[in-house]
DNA sequence: GATGAGCGT
Protein backbone atom coordinates (compact mmCIF):
# COMPACT_ATOMS: atom_id res chain seq x y z
CA UNK A 1 0.00 0.00 0.00
CA UNK A 2 1.47 3.33 -1.00
CA UNK A 3 2.17 5.67 1.83
CA UNK A 4 -0.23 8.56 1.74
CA UNK A 5 0.96 11.52 3.74
CA UNK A 6 -2.43 13.11 3.61
CA UNK A 7 -3.70 10.60 6.08
CA UNK A 8 -0.63 10.58 8.25
CA UNK A 9 -0.11 13.92 9.90
CA UNK A 10 3.36 14.42 11.33
CA UNK A 11 3.62 13.87 15.07
CA UNK A 12 3.49 17.47 16.16
CA UNK A 13 1.14 18.65 13.43
CA UNK A 14 -1.59 20.97 14.46
CA UNK A 15 -4.89 19.45 13.45
CA UNK A 16 -7.29 22.32 13.86
CA UNK A 17 -6.41 25.37 11.83
CA UNK A 18 -8.06 28.67 11.09
CA UNK A 19 -8.55 29.73 7.50
CA UNK A 20 -5.56 32.05 7.77
CA UNK A 21 -3.37 29.34 9.16
CA UNK A 22 -4.29 27.07 6.33
CA UNK A 23 -3.56 29.76 3.80
CA UNK A 24 -0.10 30.10 5.25
CA UNK A 25 0.54 26.46 4.45
CA UNK A 26 -0.93 26.49 1.00
CA UNK A 27 0.53 26.96 -2.42
CA UNK A 28 -1.33 27.89 -5.55
CA UNK A 29 -0.12 25.96 -8.57
CA UNK A 30 -0.95 27.17 -12.03
CA UNK A 31 -0.48 25.72 -15.49
CA UNK A 32 -0.88 22.15 -14.36
CA UNK A 33 -1.49 19.72 -17.20
CA UNK A 34 -5.18 19.01 -17.75
CA UNK A 35 -4.86 15.37 -16.89
CA UNK A 36 -2.94 15.88 -13.67
CA UNK A 37 -4.52 14.01 -10.78
CA UNK A 38 -4.44 15.01 -7.13
CA UNK A 39 -2.16 12.14 -6.31
CA UNK A 40 0.37 13.27 -8.91
CA UNK A 41 0.55 16.61 -7.21
CA UNK A 42 0.65 15.05 -3.82
CA UNK A 43 3.54 12.87 -4.80
CA UNK A 44 5.37 15.72 -6.42
CA UNK A 45 5.08 18.05 -3.46
CA UNK A 46 5.66 15.39 -0.85
CA UNK A 47 9.31 15.74 -1.70
CA UNK A 48 9.28 18.97 0.16
CA UNK A 49 6.95 18.24 3.04
CA UNK A 50 3.96 16.20 4.07
CA UNK A 51 0.96 17.16 1.99
CA UNK A 52 -2.29 17.66 3.81
CA UNK A 53 -4.65 18.41 0.98
CA UNK A 54 -4.73 18.84 -2.77
CA UNK A 55 -7.55 20.60 -4.54
CA UNK A 56 -7.75 20.88 -8.27
CA UNK A 57 -10.03 23.68 -9.36
CA UNK A 58 -12.56 22.52 -11.87
CA UNK A 59 -15.18 24.28 -13.89
CA UNK A 60 -18.45 23.63 -12.14
CA UNK A 61 -20.32 23.22 -15.43
CA UNK A 62 -17.99 21.01 -17.37
CA UNK A 63 -16.07 19.43 -14.54
CA UNK A 64 -12.88 20.13 -16.47
CA UNK A 65 -9.74 21.12 -14.62
CA UNK A 66 -8.97 24.80 -14.87
CA UNK A 67 -5.31 24.05 -14.66
CA UNK A 68 -5.06 25.46 -11.14
CA UNK A 69 -4.79 23.72 -7.87
CA UNK A 70 -4.07 24.26 -4.21
CA UNK A 71 -1.61 22.19 -2.34
CA UNK A 72 -1.78 22.45 1.42
CA UNK A 73 1.07 21.21 3.59
CA UNK A 74 0.92 20.08 7.16
CA UNK A 75 3.83 22.25 7.96
CA UNK A 76 4.27 25.89 7.10
CA UNK A 77 7.98 25.36 6.63
CA UNK A 78 7.25 23.39 3.50
CA UNK A 79 5.85 26.42 1.72
CA UNK A 80 9.11 28.16 0.83
CA UNK A 81 10.56 24.79 -0.10
CA UNK A 82 7.64 24.14 -2.39
CA UNK A 83 8.08 27.55 -3.96
CA UNK A 84 11.58 26.53 -4.88
CA UNK A 85 10.13 23.84 -7.13
CA UNK A 86 8.77 26.60 -9.31
CA UNK A 87 9.25 25.91 -12.98
CA UNK A 88 9.78 22.17 -12.51
CA UNK A 89 7.79 20.03 -14.89
CA UNK A 90 4.98 17.77 -13.82
CA UNK A 91 3.39 15.65 -16.53
CA UNK A 92 5.28 17.76 -19.00
CA UNK A 93 3.97 21.10 -17.80
CA UNK A 94 6.25 23.60 -16.08
CA UNK A 95 4.51 24.48 -12.85
CA UNK A 96 3.95 28.02 -11.77
CA UNK A 97 4.00 27.94 -8.06
CA UNK A 98 2.93 30.86 -5.93
CA UNK A 99 1.77 31.56 -2.50
CA UNK A 100 -1.96 31.63 -2.36
CA UNK A 101 -3.33 35.12 -2.23
CA UNK A 102 -6.44 34.01 -0.45
CA UNK A 103 -5.99 36.64 2.26
CA UNK A 104 -6.07 39.27 -0.40
CA UNK A 105 -9.16 37.80 -2.00
CA UNK A 106 -10.83 37.71 1.33
CA UNK A 107 -9.85 41.28 1.98
CA UNK A 108 -11.23 42.30 -1.36
CA UNK A 109 -14.75 41.12 -0.59
CA UNK A 110 -14.42 42.70 2.76
CA UNK A 111 -17.20 42.63 5.15
CA UNK A 112 -15.52 44.09 8.18
CA UNK A 113 -15.68 40.87 10.11
CA UNK A 114 -14.07 38.76 7.45
CA UNK A 115 -11.23 41.15 6.91
CA UNK A 116 -9.32 40.14 9.95
CA UNK A 117 -6.10 41.93 9.58
CA UNK A 118 -7.11 44.49 7.06
CA UNK A 119 -8.51 47.89 7.62
CA UNK A 120 -12.07 48.67 6.66
CA UNK A 121 -12.38 51.08 3.74
CA UNK A 122 -13.01 54.63 4.75
CA UNK A 123 -11.15 54.24 8.00
CA UNK A 124 -8.53 56.96 7.67
CA UNK A 125 -5.93 58.31 10.01
CA UNK A 126 -3.03 56.80 11.92
CA UNK A 127 -3.03 53.05 11.81
CA UNK A 128 -0.90 50.42 13.48
CA UNK A 129 0.57 47.55 11.56
CA UNK A 130 1.63 44.52 13.53
CA UNK A 131 4.65 42.76 12.06
CA UNK A 132 5.29 39.24 13.28
CA UNK A 133 7.90 36.57 12.87
CA UNK A 134 10.73 39.03 12.49
CA UNK A 135 14.25 37.79 12.46
CA UNK A 136 15.71 38.77 15.86
CA UNK A 137 18.51 40.78 14.28
CA UNK A 138 16.25 43.10 12.39
CA UNK A 139 16.50 46.55 13.91
CA UNK A 140 14.37 49.63 13.84
CA UNK A 141 16.34 51.24 11.06
CA UNK A 142 15.85 48.28 8.76
CA UNK A 143 12.17 48.30 9.46
CA UNK A 144 11.98 51.97 8.73
CA UNK A 145 13.94 51.54 5.54
CA UNK A 146 11.56 48.94 4.29
CA UNK A 147 8.28 50.38 5.43
CA UNK A 148 8.70 54.05 4.77
CA UNK A 149 8.39 53.28 1.11
CA UNK A 150 4.69 52.94 1.74
CA UNK A 151 4.21 56.30 3.39
CA UNK A 152 4.82 58.45 6.39
CA UNK A 153 5.63 56.49 9.53
CA UNK A 154 4.76 58.09 12.83
CA UNK A 155 6.32 55.57 15.15
CA UNK A 156 7.97 52.17 15.31
CA UNK A 157 7.69 50.06 18.43
CA UNK A 158 10.26 47.34 18.53
CA UNK A 159 11.17 45.80 21.85
CA UNK A 160 14.77 44.79 22.08
CA UNK A 161 16.38 42.61 24.73
CA UNK A 162 19.82 42.90 26.30
CA UNK A 163 21.47 41.26 23.28
CA UNK A 164 19.95 43.95 21.07
CA UNK A 165 17.73 41.29 19.56
CA UNK A 166 14.09 41.98 18.99
CA UNK A 167 11.27 39.84 20.27
CA UNK A 168 10.04 38.84 16.89
CA UNK A 169 7.39 41.45 16.40
CA UNK A 170 7.02 45.16 15.91
CA UNK A 171 4.28 47.70 15.67
CA UNK A 172 4.53 50.34 13.00
CA UNK A 173 2.26 53.33 13.10
CA UNK A 174 1.54 54.84 9.73
CA UNK A 175 0.08 58.30 9.47
CA UNK A 176 -2.39 57.07 6.88
CA UNK A 177 -4.53 53.99 6.95
CA UNK A 178 -4.09 53.57 3.21
CA UNK A 179 -0.35 53.27 3.55
CA UNK A 180 -0.72 50.79 6.37
CA UNK A 181 -3.02 48.69 4.30
CA UNK A 182 -0.80 48.87 1.28
CA UNK A 183 2.17 47.67 3.29
CA UNK A 184 0.10 44.73 4.51
CA UNK A 185 -0.96 43.79 1.03
CA UNK A 186 2.51 44.07 -0.40
CA UNK A 187 4.64 42.63 2.33
CA UNK A 188 2.48 40.09 4.12
CA UNK A 189 4.31 36.79 3.76
CA UNK A 190 7.33 38.57 2.39
CA UNK A 191 10.47 36.69 3.25
CA UNK A 192 12.83 38.84 5.20
CA UNK A 193 16.11 37.42 6.41
CA UNK A 194 14.85 33.96 5.65
CA UNK A 195 11.60 34.35 7.49
CA UNK A 196 8.14 34.85 6.30
CA UNK A 197 6.98 38.01 8.02
CA UNK A 198 3.32 38.44 8.71
CA UNK A 199 1.60 41.77 8.69
CA UNK A 200 -1.77 42.75 9.94
CA UNK A 201 -3.61 45.88 10.88
CA UNK A 202 -3.49 46.00 14.62
CA UNK A 203 -6.70 46.45 16.50
CA UNK A 204 -6.33 48.63 19.57
CA UNK A 205 -7.53 45.79 21.74
CA UNK A 206 -4.69 43.50 20.77
CA UNK A 207 -2.68 43.06 23.92
CA UNK A 208 1.06 42.81 23.44
CA UNK A 209 1.29 40.21 26.18
CA UNK A 210 -0.17 37.56 23.92
CA UNK A 211 2.45 38.29 21.33
CA UNK A 212 5.40 37.67 23.58
CA UNK A 213 4.68 34.03 23.84
CA UNK A 214 4.62 33.78 20.07
CA UNK A 215 7.94 35.51 19.83
CA UNK A 216 9.59 32.90 21.96
CA UNK A 217 8.18 30.14 19.82
CA UNK A 218 9.68 31.75 16.77
CA UNK A 219 12.96 32.09 18.53
CA UNK A 220 13.01 28.39 19.09
CA UNK A 221 12.22 27.54 15.51
CA UNK A 222 15.09 29.67 14.37
CA UNK A 223 17.47 27.79 16.61
CA UNK A 224 16.16 24.54 15.26
CA UNK A 225 17.18 25.55 11.81
CA UNK A 226 20.63 26.28 13.12
CA UNK A 227 20.74 29.55 11.34
CA UNK A 228 22.73 31.33 14.01
CA UNK A 229 24.69 33.32 11.53
CA UNK A 230 21.58 35.29 11.19
CA UNK A 231 21.80 37.34 8.16
CA UNK A 232 22.80 35.03 5.38
CA UNK A 233 19.76 36.09 3.45
CA UNK A 234 20.38 33.75 0.58
CA UNK A 235 22.28 30.93 2.08
CA UNK A 236 20.12 30.17 5.09
CA UNK A 237 17.05 29.44 3.11
CA UNK A 238 18.92 27.41 0.59
CA UNK A 239 20.64 25.31 3.19
CA UNK A 240 17.30 24.69 4.71
CA UNK A 241 15.96 23.63 1.36
CA UNK A 242 18.92 21.40 0.72
CA UNK A 243 18.68 19.81 4.11
CA UNK A 244 15.02 19.21 3.70
CA UNK A 245 15.40 17.76 0.26
CA UNK A 246 18.30 15.66 1.38
CA UNK A 247 16.34 14.13 4.19
CA UNK A 248 13.30 13.56 2.04
CA UNK A 249 9.96 14.22 3.60
CA UNK A 250 11.07 13.26 7.03
CA UNK A 251 8.51 10.52 6.96
CA UNK A 252 10.42 7.79 5.25
CA UNK A 253 9.47 8.59 1.71
CA UNK A 254 11.92 8.40 -1.09
CA UNK A 255 12.73 11.51 -3.00
CA UNK A 256 10.90 11.84 -6.24
CA UNK A 257 12.99 12.31 -9.33
CA UNK A 258 11.79 15.87 -9.69
CA UNK A 259 12.79 16.72 -6.17
CA UNK A 260 16.21 15.29 -6.77
CA UNK A 261 16.48 17.48 -9.78
CA UNK A 262 15.47 20.41 -7.68
CA UNK A 263 18.06 19.48 -5.12
CA UNK A 264 20.68 19.31 -7.80
CA UNK A 265 19.52 22.59 -9.09
CA UNK A 266 19.83 24.01 -5.62
CA UNK A 267 23.26 22.45 -5.42
CA UNK A 268 24.26 24.51 -8.37
CA UNK A 269 23.12 27.40 -6.29
CA UNK A 270 20.00 28.19 -8.23
CA UNK A 271 16.59 29.03 -7.01
CA UNK A 272 16.77 29.81 -3.36
CA UNK A 273 13.36 29.77 -1.84
CA UNK A 274 13.69 33.23 -0.46
CA UNK A 275 13.86 36.62 -2.01
CA UNK A 276 17.17 38.17 -2.96
CA UNK A 277 18.06 41.14 -5.11
CA UNK A 278 18.74 38.85 -8.02
CA UNK A 279 16.49 36.67 -10.09
CA UNK A 280 16.39 34.63 -13.23
CA UNK A 281 13.63 34.93 -15.79
CA UNK A 282 13.12 31.90 -17.98
CA UNK A 283 11.09 31.41 -21.14
CA UNK A 284 11.91 34.89 -22.30
CA UNK A 285 12.88 33.71 -25.78
CA UNK A 286 13.70 30.73 -27.92
CA UNK A 287 17.18 31.20 -29.36
CA UNK A 288 16.36 29.01 -32.34
CA UNK A 289 13.39 31.18 -33.31
CA UNK A 290 14.70 34.69 -32.84
CA UNK A 291 15.30 36.38 -36.15
CA UNK A 292 15.55 40.11 -35.50
CA UNK A 293 19.12 41.33 -35.79
CA UNK A 294 19.39 42.66 -32.25
CA UNK A 295 16.69 40.60 -30.62
CA UNK A 296 18.60 40.12 -27.42
CA UNK A 297 18.95 43.85 -27.14
CA UNK A 298 15.23 44.31 -27.51
CA UNK A 299 14.54 41.77 -24.84
CA UNK A 300 17.00 43.42 -22.53
CA UNK A 301 15.27 46.75 -23.04
CA UNK A 302 11.91 45.16 -22.37
CA UNK A 303 13.13 43.70 -19.13
CA UNK A 304 14.72 46.94 -18.03
CA UNK A 305 11.50 48.75 -18.76
CA UNK A 306 9.46 46.26 -16.80
CA UNK A 307 11.79 46.57 -13.85
CA UNK A 308 11.56 50.33 -13.94
CA UNK A 309 7.98 50.10 -12.90
CA UNK A 310 9.08 48.59 -9.61
CA UNK A 311 12.25 50.48 -8.91
CA UNK A 312 14.59 49.47 -11.66
CA UNK A 313 17.37 47.03 -12.36
CA UNK A 314 21.10 47.45 -11.89
CA UNK A 315 22.19 44.65 -14.17
CA UNK A 316 20.40 42.68 -16.86
CA UNK A 317 21.94 39.93 -18.91
CA UNK A 318 20.23 38.11 -21.75
CA UNK A 319 21.77 34.67 -22.03
CA UNK A 320 21.37 34.50 -25.80
CA UNK A 321 22.36 30.89 -26.18
CA UNK A 322 20.27 29.47 -23.40
CA UNK A 323 17.72 26.92 -24.43
CA UNK A 324 15.41 28.05 -21.64
CA UNK A 325 15.47 31.66 -22.72
CA UNK A 326 17.15 32.93 -19.58
CA UNK A 327 17.54 36.53 -18.55
CA UNK A 328 19.39 37.44 -15.36
CA UNK A 329 18.41 40.49 -13.37
CA UNK A 330 19.82 42.25 -10.36
CA UNK A 331 17.73 44.89 -8.65
CA UNK A 332 18.73 47.62 -6.22
CA UNK A 333 16.91 45.99 -3.35
CA UNK A 334 15.18 42.86 -2.27
CA UNK A 335 11.87 44.58 -2.06
CA UNK A 336 12.15 45.82 -5.62
CA UNK A 337 13.26 42.41 -6.84
CA UNK A 338 10.34 40.87 -5.04
CA UNK A 339 7.91 43.22 -6.70
CA UNK A 340 9.42 42.60 -10.10
CA UNK A 341 9.37 38.85 -9.57
CA UNK A 342 5.74 38.88 -8.48
CA UNK A 343 4.83 41.01 -11.45
CA UNK A 344 6.69 38.92 -14.00
CA UNK A 345 6.29 35.38 -12.78
CA UNK A 346 3.43 33.81 -14.66
CA UNK A 347 3.18 36.60 -17.23
CA UNK A 348 3.07 35.81 -20.92
CA UNK A 349 5.85 36.94 -23.12
CA UNK A 350 5.95 36.20 -26.83
CA UNK A 351 3.94 33.04 -26.56
CA UNK A 352 5.35 31.57 -23.39
CA UNK A 353 4.84 31.86 -19.69
CA UNK A 354 7.69 33.51 -17.86
CA UNK A 355 8.97 31.92 -14.70
CA UNK A 356 10.95 33.96 -12.25
CA UNK A 357 13.22 32.52 -9.61
CA UNK A 358 15.53 34.16 -7.14
CA UNK A 359 19.25 33.63 -7.44
CA UNK A 360 21.54 33.99 -4.42
CA UNK A 361 23.49 37.21 -4.68
CA UNK A 362 26.79 35.38 -4.34
CA UNK A 363 26.05 33.09 -7.24
CA UNK A 364 24.94 36.02 -9.28
CA UNK A 365 28.16 37.81 -8.60
CA UNK A 366 30.13 34.70 -9.50
CA UNK A 367 28.39 34.69 -12.83
CA UNK A 368 28.61 38.42 -13.39
CA UNK A 369 31.47 40.01 -11.52
CA UNK A 370 30.64 43.34 -13.11
CA UNK A 371 27.30 43.29 -11.34
CA UNK A 372 28.99 43.47 -7.95
CA UNK A 373 29.52 47.17 -8.15
CA UNK A 374 26.58 48.10 -10.29
CA UNK A 375 24.98 51.09 -8.64
CA UNK A 376 23.13 52.74 -11.44
CA UNK A 377 19.55 52.01 -12.29
CA UNK A 378 19.38 50.97 -15.92
CA UNK A 379 17.13 52.88 -18.22
CA UNK A 380 15.97 52.35 -21.72
CA UNK A 381 17.13 54.59 -24.56
CA UNK A 382 17.16 58.32 -24.03
CA UNK A 383 18.63 60.59 -21.44
CA UNK A 384 17.18 59.36 -18.24
CA UNK A 385 18.81 60.49 -15.06
CA UNK A 386 21.71 58.56 -13.67
CA UNK A 387 20.77 57.55 -10.19
CA UNK A 388 23.29 56.45 -7.64
CA UNK A 389 21.82 54.36 -4.91
CA UNK A 390 22.64 53.67 -1.32
CA UNK A 391 25.39 51.19 -0.56
CA UNK A 392 24.24 47.64 -0.35
CA UNK A 393 23.57 46.16 3.03
CA UNK A 394 21.82 42.91 3.86
CA UNK A 395 18.49 44.61 3.62
CA UNK A 396 18.50 47.39 1.08
CA UNK A 397 15.45 49.55 1.23
CA UNK A 398 13.70 51.16 -1.64
CA UNK A 399 14.65 54.78 -1.34
CA UNK A 400 12.86 58.04 -1.37
CA UNK A 401 9.39 56.88 -1.99
CA UNK A 402 7.50 59.05 0.37
CA UNK A 403 8.26 61.99 -1.83
CA UNK A 404 6.05 61.65 -4.80
CA UNK A 405 7.99 59.20 -6.93
CA UNK A 406 5.24 56.72 -7.32
CA UNK A 407 3.67 54.50 -4.77
CA UNK A 408 6.83 52.54 -4.09
CA UNK A 409 9.91 51.30 -5.74
CA UNK A 410 10.80 54.28 -7.88
CA UNK A 411 14.21 55.58 -7.00
CA UNK A 412 14.47 59.15 -5.93
CA UNK A 413 17.26 61.15 -7.47
CA UNK A 414 20.16 61.84 -5.18
CA UNK A 415 21.45 65.31 -4.39
CA UNK A 416 18.59 67.31 -5.74
CA UNK A 417 18.89 66.07 -9.26
CA UNK A 418 15.88 66.90 -11.41
CA UNK A 419 12.93 64.62 -10.85
CA UNK A 420 12.78 61.58 -13.10
CA UNK A 421 10.45 61.54 -16.04
CA UNK A 422 6.98 60.30 -15.26
CA UNK A 423 6.82 56.52 -15.11
CA UNK A 424 7.40 55.20 -18.60
CA UNK A 425 4.32 55.12 -20.68
CA UNK A 426 3.69 51.61 -21.81
CA UNK A 427 5.44 51.81 -25.13
CA UNK A 428 3.95 52.56 -28.49
CA UNK A 429 1.73 49.52 -28.75
CA UNK A 430 -0.50 50.37 -25.86
CA UNK A 431 0.68 47.22 -24.17
CA UNK A 432 4.02 45.84 -23.08
CA UNK A 433 5.49 45.09 -26.45
CA UNK A 434 5.86 41.36 -26.54
CA UNK A 435 4.16 40.87 -23.24
C1' DG B 1 -1.79 41.50 -34.26
C1' DA B 2 -5.05 40.31 -29.46
C1' DT B 3 -4.60 34.68 -26.39
C1' DG B 4 -3.47 33.63 -21.62
C1' DA B 5 -7.05 34.28 -16.76
C1' DG B 6 -8.34 31.16 -13.94
C1' DC B 7 -8.08 31.81 -6.36
C1' DG B 8 -11.14 26.74 -2.77
C1' DT B 9 -13.27 24.42 2.12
Amino acid sequence: MPFNPRHSPPKNAKLELTAEERDQRTLLIMQIARDTRPRDLEEFFSAVGAVRDVRIITDSRTGRSKGICYVEFWDEESVPLGLALNGQRLMGAPLQIQRTCAERNRAANSSVASTLGFVAPGNKGPTHVLVENLHPKIDEKMIRDIFESFGRIEKIDLEVDSNRENRGFATITFRNADDAQKSCEQLNNFELAGRCIRLSIKQESQAPAVKKEEASIHQRSLDDVGDRQGFSLGAGGRQQLMAKLAQGTGSGMELTASAQMAAQHAGHSQIPSIATQCFLLSNMFDPSKETEPAWDHDIREDVIEQCLAHGGALHVFVDKGSEQGNVYVKCPSIVIAHQAVSALHGRWFSGKVITANYVPVNSYHDLFPDAVHARIVLTTRGAAPVVPIVPMVPVVPPQGIANGYGAYGMMAPAHGAPPPPPPQQQGQYGGYGRY
